[in-house]
Parts: structure tokens; sequence; C-alpha cells
DNA sequence: ATATTGAATTTTGTATACAATATTCAATAT
DNA sequence: ATATTGAATATTGTATACAAAATTCAATAT
């Protein structure tokens, strides 16, 4: 047996963390098939901590199982990523309400710093590092925000949101010059502590991207399905 | 070895959803170890597919797993329960506005029916049967309104929400004589297909809850410590 | 009486074995 | 050429085995 990849703690969290990155990165994609053996032998462990790491992805919808079929990475439709993005927008805004109630000064500096490259730039144009913070943002807020259960919960999501759109566009559904000034009210009603005025911000932020969802669902569907294809490629 | 108390399907859903069920029911109750192979023996099957549901169990936060230690009921603090109670909020929300989008006459039926029998009752006395319908009403329109996602995030929490409260009152936080007027004007929200207020409605019962609940946290914690109590002779 | 030690016992984490089912693919029929 | 069949192969679901770690508990020390 070759030596293994992981160690330490328990066997299925680490392959847990391991395949969650795999398909955050689209290692492995959406619709694909995991064969059980051949992912056990890449991570040098056997079937048993694995099938018990896909069971816990498996709860949290990034991986599916037909029974006696096997595992596969989760497909989500439009409709399912619609829903997702709604859910989202309460979670999020409700994870704003509760930052701008408990923030401290060096957690609102975090907070300020993320979109600071950004302020002076009336066009935005490197869609990667913008979208590396608007994840650091919400990731942030949830960090600041969340005890367990809704900072675990919207992790799911905000993978499931990212890892299935367009990959050229690196996620981002609006552009970053529509979205800036909405980072920044919300950033700002958080730091002078108006928990209704962040709920509020962020519901409208995310309210616009599902309605931007829905619009590309009901014309030509061209954002995912190109992304879509691309990922086929990926094999 | 005896013969198996479940079958069909695969064990380990099948052993998820009896767990799940006794945790509802207290037969297993929050703080407990869980052992594994008495377990296991119980329900006739070995210990494989009931870790497989334990750890279904795990991610959904009704069970707790200390690395070498096993697996434990999960116990809520206080905070923690209000911290459940602001998300069922914002996620009953979205659910009472999807209802009012997408409800159909028959449903709309189902919905009126819940409450009926408590309609011409100036003082609803019986808590159990008052709380099946509090708990009816919350599945139906989670049932309505809900793709998987979010029907299966809320099945979670309105179990802990249950299944943690003082047991002699139903897991009842405000009695229905006050919660009734609330429960009809949701109802007629949604069945106007009125999005806004279905979802306006829906928050501040929930927040009305919550509020009752950061009281108790702040003044003398009985409603719940009690519960705890009775709890440790369930064993 | 209480605390400490450590051998005996139990339990966990993981690998492996194996029957039941699903898939593959070459041989044959249409 | 395409469809069908079924034996050969691979994979899944579950049980079991076993080393490593945790727990128990009786014997001894404080």
């Amino acid at each position: 047996m070759k030596k293994p990849l992981i160690q330490s703690e328990n066997l299925d969290q680490k392959a847990y963390q391991i395949i969650k990155d795999m398909i955050e990165n689209r290692d492995l994609f959406p619709g694909q098939k995991i064969s059980q053996e051949k992912l056990a032998a890449e991570l040098g462990i056997s079937r048993t901590p694995l099938i018990s790491a896909l069971k816990f992805l498996e709860q949290e919808k990034l991986v599916e199982t037909k029974p006696r079929r096997g595992f596969f990475v989760r497909l989500f439709s439009l409709e399912e990523l619609v829903s997702i993005f709604e859910i989202r927008e309460v979670l999020e805004g409700l994870s704003a309400r509760r930052a701008a109630r408990s923030i401290n000064k060096s957690q609102e500096n975090q907070l300020k710093k993320i979109f600071q490259p950004f302020l002076n730039d009336s066009n935005i144009t490197d869609y990667q590092a913008y979208s590396r913070a608007d994840r650091q943002f919400h990731n942030t807020l949830a960090e600041i925000s969340s005890r367990e259960f809704l900072s675990s919960i919207l992790q799911t999501f905000n993978i499931v949101s990212l890892a299935y759109q367009y990959p050229t566009r690196e996620g981002l559904i609006r552009t970053p010059n529509e979205t800036i000034t909405e980072h920044v009210a919300i950033i700002e009603a958080i730091c002078s502590h108006d928990p209704q005025a962040a709920e509020l911000n962020m519901r409208k932020h995310l309210q616009k991207t599902t309605e931007k969802l829905v619009e590309a669902i009901h014309s030509n569907k061209s954002i995912l399905e190109e992304g879509a294809n691309k990922r086929t490629t990926l094999v």
C-alpha cells in the first residue's frame, strides 16, 4: 500500500475536507461518478473512512447516492440554484444583522480592508481578485456573526453557488462595477452598528443577484449552460 | 443474531430515521452517549451502517462525535437555541413567502383546516393538540414551499426546537391563546397570495417566540432548565 | 477516606472479506 | 449494422476482525 496522503485526526474528517476541496476546485465535476476504490487508493485510505466522508457530503448535498449505483457529485438544476440563492438571501441577511450587533473594532478593520484595493478603480477588470474578495467578504461575515449552525450551512451554499457557475467569470453573476457599491453599503451599515440596515442591504444585494439568475433562466440560460458544457471537458 | 428490526432500502437510511425519531421522542436524550455495540444490536444491524447513520445525524447537528470517545446526542445551550430560532425566523419567513406565491386551492384548504378546531375556543387548554397543530402547520408550509434544501434544513431545526423544550409544555414556548391569532394571520396572508405580508407575519411570529426565549435566559432560565432536569430522569 | 496506579476490559477507528447486485462486453440473433 | 443475451468482471452494502486508545476498577499508597 502507498503511503497515505492524509493522516492525523480521523481519516474521514480529512477525506471530507479533501473531497470538498476537490469539488470546489472542480477536480471532481458535477454529475461525475465517484469511484470508491480509486479515490480511496488515491487518498491512501480504505473504503470505510472514505464512505464515511461521502456520507457527510451527501448530507450537505454536495454529493448524492443512487442506491446500489454509487456516489455522484451533485448536479444542480438552475431552479435549484435559484432556490439556494433565495436561502442565502435570508441567511446572509441574518448574518449581516448579527454582525452589526456584535462587531468589534478589529473586525471592522478586517471587513473594510477587503474591498479597499477596488475602491478607487472606476472600472474593475480583475475578476479573479474581485471574486476572491467577494468570497472573503461573505466568509468573514459568517465568522463574525455565526455560531456553528449558520456558518456551516452558509459554507455549503457558498460552495454550491461558486462551484457551479460559469468558470471564466470566477463564479460572479454580476459585474464588480455593479456590486462594489452594494458591498460598501453593507459594510458601512454593519460598522455603524445598524442591524436593520445591514440586513436590508445584504438582502437587496443578494436579491439582485437572484433576479439576474432568474433572468438567465427565462432567457437563454447561457450563463450557466456554457459553464456546464465547459465542465464536461474536465474529465 | 436476532432478526433485524429494520430491512429494505439501505440499512443506514433506515437506522438514520429510527435514531432521529428516538431523539425526537427523547428515547435518546440530549447529552447521552450512544453505545454503538448496544444500539447496533438493538436495531439488528452491524456497526458499519449504524456509524453511517450517526454520521448523517452528526452533519445535521443532532449528534456529535468526540474523537475516540464516541457519539453523543447533541446538547444545545440556551444561546444556541436562540441562534436556531433566529435562523428559523428567516427561513420560515422565506418558506411563507414562497408558499404565498405557489399555493393552490387544495393546499389552502389543507392549511386552513389545521387550526380550525381552536378558532372558537377563547381559552385553549389542550396543549398537546395545539402543539401537534403547530408542528403540522410548519411542516405543511415547508412541504408547500420548499424544494429539498430548505425543507431538510427546516426539518432539523424544528426537531431541535421541539425536542429540547420543557416536556410538559409540549415544546410550546408561548401559550396557544397568544399565538393562534398570529397563525391565522400568516395563513390569511398566504391564502391571499401576498408574499410580503406572509413573510413579515411569519417573521414577527417567530421573533416574538425568540424574544420570549431570550427573556427566559436573562431571567431565571427555568423554562428550559426544568426541561433539562426532567430529561436526566429518562435514563 | 481519598487519591493513584496500572492491569483488565471495553470501545473506537480502520481494514478487509464476501455475498448480492450492477456493469461490461463479446458472442449471437435479428 | 444494430440489438440482445448472458457469462465475466467490477462495485456496492454489510459484517467482521483487530490494533490502538479510552475506560473501568481493584489494589495500593497517601
